[in-house]
DNA sequence: CGAGACTTTGACCGTAGTCAATTTATGTGG
DNA sequence: CCACATAAATTGACTACGGTCAAAGTCTCG
C-alpha cells in the first residue's frame, strides 16, 4: 500500500501550492505508472459481476464507497458494511451471488492489488486486516441486535469517523459521507422515516452536524460512551475475562 | 475430517447392536487413539482465555454446543452464531477479547486439529468452510436487520436444522437444540418474552414443535419461504445479476 | 422437598413502522 | 439562467411490533 500512501500525501498537499518539481523525477514518474493503472467505476453499479478472466480479483479502492449487501427475493435490502479509500474489494468472494453483493455508493477509482508476492503489503498485515474486517461485522451485529436507533445512528457514525480518519479523509472532526437516508436505513436495520426523524433529533441535541453531505461528530468521546462504541484494539493485546457467563444452560 | 465423520457413522449404530469384532482390529485401535486426544469442557465456560501456550490453537468440536457472543459494559449481550459437532474453534481470534469470546453452552467434546500438514482437510476444504462461516455471518444480519421477529426464529431454526443435518445429527426433521429462551433472545435480537409468545405462536399455528430441548419443522420447505430462507448454495455457482439498485446516490 | 433457573402470561408502554402529503435538493434541457 | 423532472428529505397521523414489569407456574437437581 505504499503507493496509495503516496498519492495520499499528495493529494493531501495545499491546493494552491505550486508545483515545480522536474517533471522526470522519481517521484513524478511513480505517480504517473500508478494512474495509468487507476479504473474506474460509476455510482450505482454492481462490482465483480464480469465472470470473465476478471473475476477473482482484488482492488483497493483510491477513491469513493461502496458497500456489501444482499437483497432479499422480496425486495428488503440488507447493508453489511461500506467499502472506503484503502479498504480491499475482493472480487472473488463477491461473485458468490446471493450470499453478497457489492456496489459502489459513488464513482470510484480503484487499482488492482498485486499479487502476493509483490504486494508490499506482509502477510501480517493482510491478516491484521481480515482480522479488523470480521470485527467490524460483529461490531454490525451488536448494533443491529441491541443498540437502539440513536445508538446505531452513532455507532456507525463513530466506526465511519475512525477508518475514514485512518485514511486522511477527517479534518476537523467532520467528514464527506455520501449516503442517503434510504442507504442508512438499510445498513441500521430501520425505516428511512425513522433514520430521519433520529437524525433530526441528534442534530437538535447538539450531537452532530449533519448537512450537504458532510457529518460532523461533536465530542467523539462523549458519543462513543453513549452508544457503547469501542475504538478497535491498537493490535496484540490479550483477552480480559468477562463475566456474566450463566449457569445452567437448560431446555427450552 | 475422515477421523470424526468414522466416530460419528460408529456412535450412529443402533443401540442394541453387539460389538463382537477382535478387540484389536485396526478400528479399534484408531476409536481408542481418537478418544484419548478428546478434551471435555463444562457448560457455560469461556473457551480460549488460557493465555498459556494453549492459546491459538484450533479445536474441532465433537459433541455439545458452542457459541461466538460479545457483552457490552452495560450487560447487553449479543451472540453472533453457533458452533456445532464438526465446526472449529479458532482459539487464537479467541482471546482477541471485547471483539469475541466463546462460550460453551453444554458439556463439550473436543480434539486438537493436527497441523496444516496432517490435517485431512484439503486447503479448498478449509477455505469453503471459512467462506461458509462468513455466509453465516451475512445470514444473521439479516435476520437481525430486515426480519421479523417470527422470520428470525424460523430461520435460525432452519439454519442450525440444515447444519445438524449434515452432521448427522438430524432425524425426521427432529433434533435437539440446547438453548434457553434467552439464548434465543440474545441470539436475535429480540427480549426473552417476546421469543416466548412467538415460539408459542409458532407452536400454534403448527409450524414446530418444540418441547424438552427437541424441535421438529413442519415443512421445512413451506417455512423456507415464509421467512427468506435460502439453503446454503452447493458450491461453486456464478453470480446472478441483481435487480434493485438505486438510481442517483445523492447526499444526505 | 426446596432452591434456583427457566418458562409462561397479563397489563401496559414506547420505539419504530406505515402511509401519505409536502418541501427541498439536484439535476437536465432549453 | 430558468422551468421541469426526479430523487431525497421532512413531517404528521396513526398503527403495531416488540419491550418492560411483575407475578405465577414448571422443571431439575441436589
Amino acid at each position: 500500500m505504499g503507493q496509495l500512501d503516496y498519492i495520499a500525501s499528495r493529494s493531501a498537499a495545499p491546493a494552491g501550492a505550486s508545483c515545480v518539481a522536474p517533471a522526470d523525477s522519481d517521484d513524478v514518474q511513480r505517480v504517473r505508472a500508478f494512474w495509468r493503472r487507476v479504473e474506474r467505476y460509476p455510482a450505482g453499479v454492481q462490482m465483480g459481476v464480469e465472470s470473465g478472466p476478471g473475476r477473482g480479483r482484488r482492488l483497493v479502492i483510491v477513491s469513493g464507497w461502496a458497500c456489501e449487501l444482499r437483497i432479499l427475493p422480496d425486495g428488503r435490502r440488507q447493508i453489511f458494511g461500506f467499502l472506503l479509500p484503502g479498504d480491499v474489494v475482493d472480487t472473488e468472494v463477491t461473485r458468490d451471488l446471493g450470499a453478497r453483493g457489492v456496489m459502489t455508493l459513488t464513482r470510484l477509482q480503484a487499482v488492482e492489488a498485486e499479487g502476493e508476492a509483490a504486494d508490499p503489503a506482509t502477510p501480517a498485515e493482510r491478516a491484521a486486516a481480515a482480522s479488523r474486517r470480521e470485527e467490524r461485522l460483529y461490531d454490525h451485529m451488536v448494533r443491529m441486535g441491541r443498540l437502539t436507533a440513536r445508538e446505531r445512528v452513532l455507532h456507525l457514525l463513530l466506526e465511519l469517523c475512525e477508518r475514514l480518519e485512518a485514511a486522511g479523509l477527517v479534518r476537523d472532526e467532520s467528514f464527506r459521507i455520501p449516503l442517503t437516508q434510504e442507504l442508512f436505513a438499510d445498513t441500521l436495520g430501520l425505516s428511512v422515516v425513522h433514520i430521519n426523524r433520529t437524525l433530526k433529533a441528534l442534530r437538535e441535541e447538539g450531537s452532530i452536524t449533519l448537512k450537504a453531505g458532510s457529518v460532523t461528530l461533536h465530542n467523539r468521546a462523549r458519543l462513543a460512551v453513549a452508544c457503547c462504541y469501542e475504538p478497535p484494539r491498537p493490535v496484540a493485546g490479550l483477552g480480559a475475562g468477562r463475566e456474566g457467563v450463566r449457569r445452567r444452560t437448560a431446555e427450552i
